[in-house]
DNA sequence: CTGTGTGAAGGAGTTCACAGCG
DNA sequence: CGCTGTGAACTCCTTCACACAG
C-alpha cells in the first residue's frame, strides 16, 4: 500500500486541484488542460501533470483531464468519498472558525463533534454542532471509532487532549494549538502554527523590497 | 542583503526555536545545547545548527548557546525585535481566533488594527482593538506604513481585500481564506489553507496503520 | 573531551524536454 | 498535431561526519 516516493506536499496541491475542478464541473467545463489548470493555481504544467500521474493516467493526450472524472479520482485518492468523520477538540474562536468554514465552504469535510470543558461551552451550538463535554471525547473516539480530530485548545492543555485522543485510538491529528505535542510513532500529526506563519510573514515582509 | 539559499522552512524553525528558548529563559536556563533543543523541538540537533549557522555563529564550542543571547539573535533575524505593525482583514472568527492567540500567547506578534465591512461588527472591541469599517484599510495602511496583513475574509472578498491591501503600500500577506490569490510579484504572499490541511491529514489517517 | 560550525554526501522534490498516444 | 505521461537533470534541503574551538 506504500507508494513510492510521493511528496507530501503534492497532496496539498491535490486538494487545490479538486476546487478548482468543483469551480469547472460548475460551469459545466467538461475539459481541462494542465495548462489551464496552471493558470488557476499558479503551480507549473509540468509540476501538475506529475503530481497526478504519482497516482495513475487519469488524462486523455492530446486533449486534456475530463473534469467530472479527475475530480472523481481525486476524492478517492484523498479518501473524501468515504465522507471520513472529523472531531475537532477546543470550542473556542479557532474551532469555531474551523467548523464553520468546513461547514459553509467545503462540502468534503465532514465535522460530525466538538468537545469542550468549558461549562459555558458545552451545549451551545455551532452550525448544526452541539458542543460536549471533553470529559466524555475519549468515550466517543473510541464508540465512534473517529479516526481524525482536530486541536483547536489553548497550548496548555493540547498535551493532555492529544494523549486521549490515542486512548480513544485516533489514527492522525491535526494541531493547531501553539506548542508541539509528543504521539506515538504510528499516530499521524501534522502541526499548523499560525503565529510561527505570521511570523514567517514578517520575516519576508522586509526581505523583498522590490525584487527586480 | 540576500543570504544565499536559507531554505524557507528554516525560518519557520527559528520561530519554534524561540519559543523554547523563551521558555527556558523564564525557567533561569542560562545555557541549551542543539541536542536539548533537539529534543524539546523534535528537529535533528544537526539540522538545528545549520539553521542556526546560516545566520551567525551564536554559540560556544563545548559548551551550547546561551538563552537569552541566542533569543536576541533570533529575534534580530526575523525582525520581530521592530514590533512590526500587523493587521487583520476580517472579523468573523478566523479574526477573532488569529487575533486573541496573538496577543493572549505571542508577545512578538503586534496586531494594531482590524477591519470588516460587516455594520454589526464595526465598533465592536476584540481584546482591546476596535473592529474599523473595512472601506477605511486602504487609506490606514498607507498613511500607517503597514507593511504585512492578514487575510481572514470569506474567499469571495479575498481578492479583492488583497488588492486594497497592494493599492495601500503593503509588502507581505498571510492569506488564510480558501482561494488563490492573484497579487503582483513585489508582494511576498503565503496561503495557509486550513481546509487543505485537513485533507491532508484525512489522507495520511487511512495510509499509516501501525507502521514498522 | 564536549558540543559547535561546516563541507561533502545523500535524499527529496521540481523542472525539463521529449517520447508516445489519441 | 496537441497534450499527457515520464525518465533524467537539476535544485533545494537534510543528514552525516569530522575538524576545531573552548
Amino acid at each position: 500500500m506504500s507508494q513510492k516516493s510521493i511528496p507530501g506536499i503534492a497532496i496539498n496541491r491535490l486538494s487545490l486541484y479538486l476546487r478548482v475542478l468543483d469551480e469547472q464541473v460548475k460551469y459545466n467545463v467538461d475539459v481541462i488542460s494542465s495548462q489551464e489548470l496552471s493558470k488557476i493555481t499558479g503551480f507549473s504544467a509540468g509540476q501538475i501533470r506529475k503530481d497526478l500521474a504519482y497516482f495513475g493516467a487519469f488524462g486523455t493526450r492530446g486533449n486534456g483531464y475530463n473534469t467530472m472524472y479527475l475530480r472523481d479520482r481525486i476524492l478517492n485518492i484523498i479518501g473524501l468519498h468515504k465522507k471520513i468523520r472529523v472531531i475537532v477538540a477546543g470550542a473556542g474562536e479557532m474551532g469555531k472558525a474551523i467548523i464553520r468554514q468546513s461547514i459553509e465552504e467545503n462540502s468534503y469535510i465532514n465535522i460530525v463533534g466538538v468537545f469542550d470543558s468549558d461549562p459555558q461551552l458545552i451545549g451551545e451550538r455551532i452550525t448544526d454542532l452541539e458542543v460536549i463535554d471533553a470529559a466524555r471525547m475519549t468515550e466517543y473516539v473510541a464508540k465512534e471509532n473517529i479516526k481524525v480530530a482536530i486541536i483547536a485548545t489553548p497550548p496548555e492543555i493540547a498535551q493532555n487532549t492529544a494523549e486521549q485522543l490515542v486512548k480513544g485510538g485516533i489514527a492522525s491529528i491535526l494541531n493547531l494549538a501553539q506548542i508541539r505535542l509528543q504521539v506515538p510513532e504510528d499516530i499521524y500529526l501534522h502541526n499548523t502554527d499560525l503565529a510561527v506563519e505570521i511570523q514567517s510573514v514578517i520575516y519576508y515582509s522586509s526581505k523583498i523590497e522590490h525584487v527586480g
